[in-house]
DNA sequence: GTTTTTAGTGTATTGTTGACACAATTTAAT
DNA sequence: ATTAAATTGTGTCAACAATACACTAAAAAC
């Protein structure tokens, strides 16, 4: 029956990368694996491919197994195939971006599976080649949300102008001049100011404003050129 | 011996999009299939990642079996993954994104392969996703092109600045201003002059110019910011 | 030597970025 | 109530970059 007899059959995996935003710090949803193999370590979520499904669509399951999320910001990130990548047994896994609000998820579902958010910065070893899958991800993050509005994903539906600063400084480790950024953020055009305050402030309470989601569409593939020159050189 | 007795093994297809460009127009190198399935219709080159091979090295081996050369330049772009996508057998197929300089490839290889290079323009159907394929490759190329040095790839090691001005209109399909393209490209200091002049030409000799390798690689994961404004709403 | 074609450089205007300062709002402390 | 501390919102100026546009130089064809 079919065309290719001779070639090999290989596992496809699919891992992934979910990012969220605590408001100060970028987090990581980790798992703390209580199954074989690597049992005990760390790793990314992940699964196999069914043999009837979608690539995307397993990408769409597995997020929505952990987080109980069906609307994520889900981009496929890179296939990595090293011949040894799993020691167990020969494996091609697709790794896939994900941005999420971090209030939005299911604790239920996530304690469900052993997992936690983690810090970027105080994250364990993971398993296999998920360090370098993380790595890729972060710098894919770095690039992206320069040129691209993908911020706004790890964000509340209403944020405030320094919420979304306070995202940057975390993406980027630099601080950021308010005006500027102020400036800038409102010249995009991106921002509709919903006349509503932020009452979470202790002090002055600012704007609530959400995306203009027409804009959005049609500005998204434009290049955004949106953070200050003295980042480009990172 | 296996962790996973109950996932099902897929074949794991390499296709290439190699662009080349004649000094007029961006081409794609594609297969006239003398072989089944789907033999007598175009397609893109391709094969099966073999089952001890890093993904990475099935790229190469494809790239060099059709072309003869070694030293190309290869971005993995991105994992095709309809269930249905291969009326014969379930595939997966990782698309590598290839530029090459159009005069060094090996005509013999070629031949044997029955491809043939094709304007951008003029292309015919082709099998399956590789449509699709060709579609996001092309994407990849405006996009990628104005944020980093890769157009350099598909013209000769020494080149003149209205030649590289000639590969961006075609990648682009718009007119450039040649004093503002000029004074933009000297500007990132990326050329060296090699003090030779172009005798192909017909009237005014134009300069020859390298890439400064060692600018060239701190220079690629900065923001080029390259093409005009005008270019970001398309 | 005149014409045609292409290459190379200059400038004035406009728009954008970066550095920086001040006024306004809210809560908590006195 | 008044003041202090923290944070938000907006304004200005200088430096730089982008755009539009015009002239000079070199080479070959006649």
């Amino acid at each position: 029956m079919t065309n290719y007899p001779q070639a090999s059959r290989i596992l496809v995996a699919i891992d992934c990368i979910i990012f969220g935003f605590d408001g100060k710090d970028i987090k990581l949803l980790l798992i703390k694996r209580n199954f074989e193999p690597e049992k005990g370590k760390w790793s990314l979520m992940g699964g196999f491919l069914n043999a009837d499904e979608d690539l995307a669509d397993g990408a769409v399951r597995i997020l929505y197994n952990l987080t109980g999320l069906k609307d994520i910001y889900v981009e496929q990130l890179e296939t990595f195939g090293k011949a040894n990548r799993d020691p167990g047994e020969r494996t091609v896994s697709v790794v896939f971006f994900a941005l999420i609000k971090i209030d939005d998820h299911d604790s239920e579902a996530v304690k469900s599976h052993n997992a936690s958010w983690i810090s970027l910065d105080t994250r364990p070893k993971l398993i296999f080649d998920h360090e370098q899958m993380v790595a890729r991800a972060i710098e894919h993050l770095k690039y992206n949300a320069a040129l691209h509005p993908i911020g706004f994903e790890l964000l509340p539906e209403r944020f405030t102008i320094p919420q979304l600063q306070k995202l940057y400084e975390a993406i980027y480790n630099i601080p950021i001049d308010r005006r500027n950024f102020s400036r800038k953020l409102l010249s995009t055009g991106l921002l509709i100011d919903t006349g509503q305050k932020n009452n979470n402030s202790a002090t002055k309470k600012a704007t609530l404003y959400k995306l203009d989601s027409e804009k959005y569409k049609t500005k998204f593939h434009s290049f955004w050129n949106f953070m200050p020159d003295s980042m480009k050189s990172q």
